[in-house]
DNA sequence: TCAATAATGCGAAAGGTTCTCAATCAATAT
DNA sequence: ATATTGATTGAGAACCTTTCGCATTATTGA
C-alpha cells in the first residue's frame, strides 16, 4: 500500500505488458486530488470528467477503477447500497476504515493502526501480498434506533 | 450479535409490529444448518431450498435476506464478485474475517478477537448499535503472485 | 372467528456493470 | 523518425443481480 505517482503506476503496467494512458494518468490524479474521505462511483468520477473537460467513457473508467483496485492503486469500498465507490489507497498514517449505518448510510471514518497491522500480519503469514484491509463495521446509527423505520 | 432462535426473531420482529413467517423460520433454520464458513448467495439459496422440498420464492429470499442483515441475524458479504453472499452472524468465538484474492477469489478465514473488540469499541463509542464486524482484506494469493494473468 | 394489514409470489422493471468490436494510440523495433 | 504490433478506448448492446408493483394469501390481535 503505496501513494502512486503516474510513472510509478506505468512502470508497474509495464511490468505486466501494458501501458499507460492519458486516461489512466487523468483517472489517478483526480483521485489523488480530491478531498480526502470523499469516495466516487463510476458515474460519479464520469461526470466529475465530463465538468472538467477531460471525459473518458464510462466503459473505460470501469475496466481501469478495477484494474486500479486490483493493483493495489484505489480502494473498493461498498459503502451504500447499489454500488461500489473508490478512493485513493493510502499508506498507514492515512488509511482508514468505515462505521455505516445500515439504514440512512451514514458513515464514520476512523483510524485504527493495530487492525491495520493484524491484517497485513494475516495477509503475510498466508503468502498472500497485501493490496487492501478494510474493517468494515455494519450498525445502526443514534438518529434511526430512535426513529421506527421499515428495517 | 446473538445467535438467534425462532422465537427470539419473532419477539424481535413482533417489536416493531412486523410478522414470523414460515418462509422466515426456513431460512434462518437453513443458514444456522447449514455448513460452516459456507456463505449462500440468494440464487443458491433459492436452489438449495428448492431441492430440499420447501422452495421460497426469489423475491422472498431477497426481501429476508436484507431484512435479516439489517437486523443482525445475517452477515451480508461481498466475496466474489457480481453478488453478495450471506452467512449466519455468529457471536465472538465463531466470529471470524475474511483474506481474499482478487484474482481467484480463494478466500481464507481467520479469527481476531482483538480486531472484532475494536470494532465494537468504535461503535459503542458512536452510539451506534453494532450489527456486524469484519475484516476485510483484499490480497493476492501465492499461486496468482506467480502466474502472469489479467489483472 | 374475523378484520386489519404484513408478507408472499409472480413477472416486469430497474440499475449497475460487463461485453463486443471497430477505431485509435502507446510502446517497441526498424 | 517511422512503421508495426497489439493493448486500449468509446459507444452501445447485453447481462445479471436485485428491486418493484400488485393481486393473493396468511399472521396477528381482538
Amino acid at each position: 500500500m503505496v501513494a502512486y505517482t503516474p510513472s510509478a503506476m506505468k512502470a508497474e503496467l509495464h511490468e505486466r505488458g501494458w501501458r499507460m494512458t492519458p486516461q489512466r494518468e487523468t483517472i489517478l490524479n483526480t483521485f489523488q486530488n480530491v478531498a480526502k474521505g470523499e469516495h466516487l462511483s463510476a458515474e460519479e468520477l464520469c461526470e466529475l470528467l465530463k465538468e472538467e473537460g477531460e471525459p473518458i467513457s464510462l466503459s473505460t473508467i470501469y475496466r481501469n477503477l478495477k484494474l486500479m483496485s486490483r493493483m493495489g492503486i484505489l480502494r473498493e469500498l461498498e459503502l451504500a447500497e447499489g454500488q461500489k465507490r473508490y478512493e485513493i489507497n493510502q499508506p498507514s498514517p492515512h488509511h482508514h476504515h468505515h462505521l455505516i449505518c445500515v439504514r440512512c448510510n451514514k458513515t464514520i471514518e476512523f483510524k485504527n493502526d493495530s487492525v491495520l497491522k493484524a491484517g497485513a500480519k494475516m495477509a503475510d503469514k498466508s503468502g498472500y501480498h497485501l493490496l487492501d484491509c478494510q474493517l468494515l463495521i455494519h450498525a445502526v446509527c443514534p438518529t434511526c434506533q430512535r426513529s421506527i423505520m421499515p428495517v
